[in-house]
RNA sequence: CGGGGUGUAGCUCAGCCAGGCUAGAGCGCGUGGUUUGGGACCACGAGGUCGGCGGUUCAAAUCCGCCCACCCCGACCA
């Protein structure tokens, strides 16, 4: 064995130490920034983990970027044990591949475009399913080659109508995408099962407590798809969640049993004067009647034509349902000049006798009889209006929106609505893409078919986000210890005492030789200072040493989740700091 | 895109309504000194196109107009 005293000593270059607090880049705030409201945002801007250049645009810091690569390798190792295989892919596109999958318009303005200087069009990839396809289909032909799993964690750029909650919602984001390629469906399901899996291990992991809930597919399509919640306030989707059995749903996707009414035979139609009663409210106080006798009508905007949206006056319009009813791409409430375009009443609209606008009706009407809707002139309403018999949908289907209390579509529980961060999402997308961009394999027949894709991706900015919000308190993050940038935050007290420092710069080196990382905090500062920084930053592990420590012949160690201390031999740090990191 | 809010020093903000000296405070930063177990103290100091452009005025951080940026709610969104 070589004495440490043989090696070359260390070059000059080499003299900056980063892991001394006194030459890391990045320094603590102590007031919270105006801009940041959520938690994750303040922690991460005072911990000098994060900065940003622009809205939705950050700098990863020193200290954000170490944790941030202990992140993706911990998805890495997951994706890699469930069969994936990284690669990388171009950040840069040519739109055609966008205009060859028809995508273009389902994003809408979501996507950077730019110009190359000989004037073709370039896209900054929002997401990677047509160039995986492209890749796919140059180098896969047989069904000998499938299953196959391809992941990249690479820049995805989408221009955000509204980012938001600092890394919650960003217009450049590093994302982990896998793709899954199979042969038929059950061989997708079997993929998917994969990643639920892997993706459990990834949230596990990260100390992230996750619900997964059936979502809706969106822009990315595909038949079926779920996400990975974590139920917290900051979050920007609402989970709808089963108060008894194990049903979850995205607010965006959520069934619930529809309250039954009493089967009456239908009566005759008669119009009823309602002078200024417009709101079913109002028109229920008008009528003595309660709001599931009612019909409401909304009118949006699909894709620029007209739509009525008819639904049981107990009940609200999910647009999300009606989106996808539709095939639309932009759905919006009506404004009072489309309104009038489309020679409609707000408040009196019936669709009863109504020409050239596709109606939607909720497929709980046609079981409700007799219900009161608008006559289609002001200050005046129809009684008994009756589907089939009165008036027809184009398209009958769910359109209702899960509320709160609203009883579980599987077991009848209430149901309850909370707020929740999206962490990770899975789509199965059978063959969309696959046809479209002519992914193509030889079954064993010598037929080709489409390959079965699927895909799967965590934000992993977000994902660093939530471990804050998951773990944190007052005085700062609370690293979870196979994330944390340091295991160890060593703080000196009283700089100016040499057996301080002594002891400290022992230790400091004792503890890297164990294998053990360390942040030494050598600054000239109060012990407050260090203390609140230590707080802040959130390593496991502090390890204060000072004048009064040393006078018997002790340092203090403290674990950053419990508020009490203890004094340990100085000899016995280093051993018992290595077991200490080993419990959880 | 609709609604609301905010732009003054690195950060948090006061000053603006009621125009008027070299534009302020706290924190942070630099120098020197005193301190040292939960964001210490003293002294001195550096640091500002008052978001930008235009207008009104003898005079604009302050009044008016236009624009821009950022934040929040909604729409939208993986």
């Amino acid at each position: 064995m070589i004495s440490l005293l043989t090696l070359t000593p260390r070059p000059a270059y080499s003299a900056i130490d980063v892991m001394r607090l006194s030459h890391h880049f990045g320094r603590t705030l102590r007031q919270v920034p105006a801009e940041a409201d959520t938690v994750s945002h303040q922690l991460l801007l005072r911990a000098g983990l994060v900065q940003q250049l622009a809205a939705g645009i950050y700098s990863y810091l020193p200290l954000g970027w170490k944790v941030l690569r202990k992140v993706e390798q911990i998805i890495r190792e997951e994706m890699d044990a469930a069969g994936g295989q990284e690669l990388m892919l171009p950040a840069l596109h040519p739109i055609e591949i966008w205009e060859a999958s028809g995508r273009l318009p389902l994003f809408g303005g979501t996507v950077f475009t730019l110009s190359d200087r000989r004037d073709r069009g370039l896209v900054l990839g929002p997401t990677h399913e047509e160039i995986i396809a492209d890749v796919f289909k140059r180098h896969v032909q047989s069904y000998r080659d499938l299953p196959l799993l391809l992941y990249q964690i690479q820049v995805k750029f989408r221009d955000e109508a509204r980012p938001r909650g600092g890394l919650i919602r960003v217009r450049e984001f590093t994302m982990k995408d896998l793709y899954s390629f199979d042969v038929d469906a059950e061989g997708l399901d079997e993929s998917c099962r994969k990643m639920l899996q892997a993706y459990k291990n990834v949230f596990d992991r990260c100390g992230v407590p996750t619900v997964v809930v059936e979502a809706d597919s969106g822009a990315i399509g595909g038949k079926d798809s779920w996400e990975f919640m974590f139920l917290s306030d900051s979050g920007e989707d609402q989970a709808v969640i089963c108060s008894a059995c194990d049903y979850a749903a995205n607010a965006e996707r959520a069934d619930f049993r529809k309250p039954d009414v009493p089967q009456e035979t239908p009566k005759p139609v008669d119009e009823v004067s309602t002078p200024g009663i417009k709101a079913i409210d109002d028109l229920c106080a008008f009528l003595g009647i309660a709001p599931w006798q009612t019909l409401k009508a909304v009118f949006y905007s699909a894709d620029g034509q007209p739509a009525f949206v008819a639904i049981r006056g107990d009940m609200e319009v999910n647009e999300t349902k009606v989106r996808n009813a539709l095939s639309a791409v932009d759905l919006h409430l009506m404004d009072d000049v489309e309104l009038e375009q489309a020679g409609l009443v707000a408040g009196y609209a019936s669709p009863v006798g109504l020409k050239n606008v596709k109606v939607v009706a909720d497929d709980a009407v046609p079981s409700s009889p007799n219900l009161v809707g608008g006559a289609n002139k002001p200050d005046a309403h129809q009684r008994n209006l009756n589907y089939g018999r009165d008036w027809t949908a184009d398209i009958v289907t769910d359109i209702a929106l899960a509320r709160e209390g609203d009883a579980c579509p599987r077991c009848g529980s209430p149901l309850t609505i909370q707020r929740a961060m999206e962490m990770g999402h899975l789509f199965k997308l059978g063959t969309i893409y696959s046809e479209k961009m002519g992914a193509t394999f030889l079954d064993r027949d010598g037929v080709a078919k489409p390959v079965v894709m699927g895909s799967y991706g965590i934000g992993t900015g977000r994902l660093l986000a939530g471990i804050v919000e998951a773990s944190h308190d007052e005085q700062g993050i609370i690293w979870p210890s196979q994330l944390a940038p340091y295991d160890v935050h060593l703080v000196a007290l009283s700089m100016d005492r040499p057996d301080v420092t002594d002891a400290c710069e022992r230790l400091y080196e004792e503890l890297q030789q164990a294998g053990i990382s360390v942040l030494y905090d050598d600054r000239d500062e109060s012990p407050g200072v260090k203390f609140n920084d230590a707080d802040l930053l959130g390593m496991p592990l502090r390890l204060t040493v000072s004048p009064r420590t040393l006078d018997k012949g002790s340092v203090e160690v403290k674990r950053r989740t419990e508020k009490e201390s203890t004094l340990v031999p100085v000899e016995e740090a280093a051993a018992r700091l290595q077991e200490l990191l080993k419990q959880p």
